[in-house]
DNA sequence: CTGAAAGCGCTTACAG
DNA sequence: CTGAAAGCGCTTACAG
């Protein structure tokens, strides 16, 4: 029945006794319309429950009111949280989100890319990582002029606008409460060595440890790839090494927790042997025992951020922006949990 | 460049010799036309790199080519694995995904996914469980005569199609296993009890106790509401017993990660004291230590048989649709892990 | 089996 | 500040 009877905006002209046009002004904010005239239509809108048909909207030449959302990160509870943030942000400005999982094949991805351009007519593009890096869909989408923002990415820094938190300075500061509760041999598990995050969580490890004048073999530091079977591969390499590590920060929470796992299938205690740090504050962080400590990335922040960003039309022509412009830092937070123990507490 | 040179109905018309109305009904595969006509067209569309306007499609009155998908379902990994099966069959059918995160709030409920039909208009809709089971929701959709699928739905079984798998089966047949195992003091956490599957796999866990002649006195059994923060009440519940259960049967893999958290922190080790089987196979039964035994219920199935269901056109116009044909039910395994010894092979 | 006409609901450009 | 005209790219319904 709401179908049948949907109000076009000849009715809402015919209704307020304006023309079209006006009522096309007053909806879509945009020229110069009079006060008493706006008044009049939005009564009228709202009284006959007009509701915009975007595709004639579309059709005629103006923004589809979609915008895309695609990735390949492998990690669910990453992609399911930023999708939350996106979608409250596109529920609150009146826009649609059509998502899109772009698989690993570069060439389908492109396509998909494409597709979603041409067919969806976004009016603008979400890339999470590690897609985001890729070279090729960048050129790609700079070419055909569609708007989009990046999530942490790792190269290309002045191809669009992007948005990130500071993976070094957390990986130092949560490296550094490890030192400060005593512990020296602190272990690394690096991510996956195709995101930039990895290096940057790394080199925080690395810059923690150096600024209290603590020296780690190499052999404490082992290449994992963001998953759980990883982690616990590099968890048994570090717990054989001669004289173990007291402590291990991985990359992130998924690589902490096979860590946990790990260590309590080699009988050995966590925290009170082995403290553990994950990254990310993913929902597995609190599923396991003892839960994790870890840093909180604010995913859903950075999807509602990243839509803002989009529908302000700020980024509209890239040409026309400056790169200095592109930056956006989000905090973070880090959340002490059962798995490091806080010595000095006690 | 791609969006410039874009190619219309009328190009692809000429380019062939045919009229536009040829074209279309190509195109879309409906009405009659000479094979080597549509020979013809379908290699200058090609050659043109055609690719139909949606929003032109649309505003003369046929399908929209979206499909929705709406959910309240508060587990991600739930939510993500149906989005992947979800997307991977859009993309097959040339559909694409609008998704919607309803929120918990009947009402607004109602206005988003209303808002869904008119502004996004799309073809059909999917529902997740609890949503799906909402009456109202059911009435509003019902009256807008979309076609809507529902997954797992409990209630009004007669008001849409849907697809389910046999929860009390496999809730039966993973408990008897338990029981072949040896145990006959098996406790039992209840699911959300806003959803029908968690009554169906309690019923389920209950007659197989009862055909295997065994009597579970009522303490045995706890509720729970699917999320691992009550698998952790409970199970402390289950374990403060005065004879506590060898083995304990959780509605879902979130509060049987929780048991096993629990059992640990209570020093009673798994599965040598304390046997713990999940429901689901989400990331989480791998991502445990021991890793969960569980059902693996087919999620990215059910959503891609959902999506072939909505193209297909089958339920296009349900009031000529028998509720015979409602029933769809998937296939499910039961998947052995660590977190339940299998003493016959021993 | 094929085609000419009209129209979907909106916005763009052009006037005033 | 406001409006009349034309057109976006397709499909529906009507002819033949």
């Amino acid at each position: 029945m709401a179908l049948a009877k949907r109000a076009r905006i000849k009715d809402v002209a015919e209704h307020s006794g304006v023309s079209m046009m006006t009522v096309s002004r007053v909806l879509s904010n945009v020229g110069k319309v009079s006060d008493k005239t706006r008044q009049l239509v939005l009564s009228a809108a709202q009284q006959l429950n007009y509701r915009p048909n975007v595709a004639a909207r579309r059709l005629a030449g103006s923004k589809s009111f979609f915008l895309g959302l695609v990735y390949n990160n492998p990690s669910a509870s990453y992609v399911s949280q930023f999708l939350l943030g996106a979608l409250k942000a596109c529920r609150a400005q009146g826009y649609h989100l059509v998502v899109d999982e772009s698989g690993d094949e570069l060439e389908k991805c492109i396509n998909s890319i494409s597709e979603l351009i041409e067919v969806t007519q976004v009016d603008g593009l979400i890339l999470l990582p590690p897609l985001c890096d890729e070279p090729k869909i960048i050129a790609a989408l700079q070419e055909s002029s569609v708007p989009f923002v990046r999530i942490s990415p790792d190269n290309n820094l002045n191809a669009s606008p992007y948005i990130c938190m500071d993976d070094y300075q957390a990986a130092f500061e949560i490296t550094e409460r490890l030192i400060n509760q005593g512990h020296s041999l602190v272990g690394h598990i690096i991510g996956d060595p195709n995101q930039g995050v990895s290096r940057l969580r790394y080199q925080g490890f690395l810059d923690a440890l150096r600024s209290n004048q603590i020296n780690l073999p190499p052999e404490y530091i082992v290449q994992g790839n963001f998953t759980y079977k990883s982690g616990l591969t590099a968890t048994a390499q570090l717990l054989s090494l001669p004289v173990p590590p007291t402590a291990i920060f991985a990359g992130n929470d998924d690589m902490a927790a096979a860590a946990i796992s790990k260590a309590h299938s080699m009988q050995i205690d966590v925290p009170e042997k082995l403290a553990v740090v994950g990254f990310d504050d993913i929902q597995l962080a609190t599923s396991v025992w003892p839960q994790i400590t870890t840093v909180k990335q604010p995913i859903a922040e950075m999807a509602e951020l990243a839509i803002e960003m989009l529908v302000s039309g700020k980024f509209a022509d890239i040409t026309k922006c400056s790169p200095q412009n592109f930056r956006h830092v989000l905090d973070f937070n880090i959340i002490e949990r059962e798995s490091s123990s806080r010595d000095e507490n006690k």
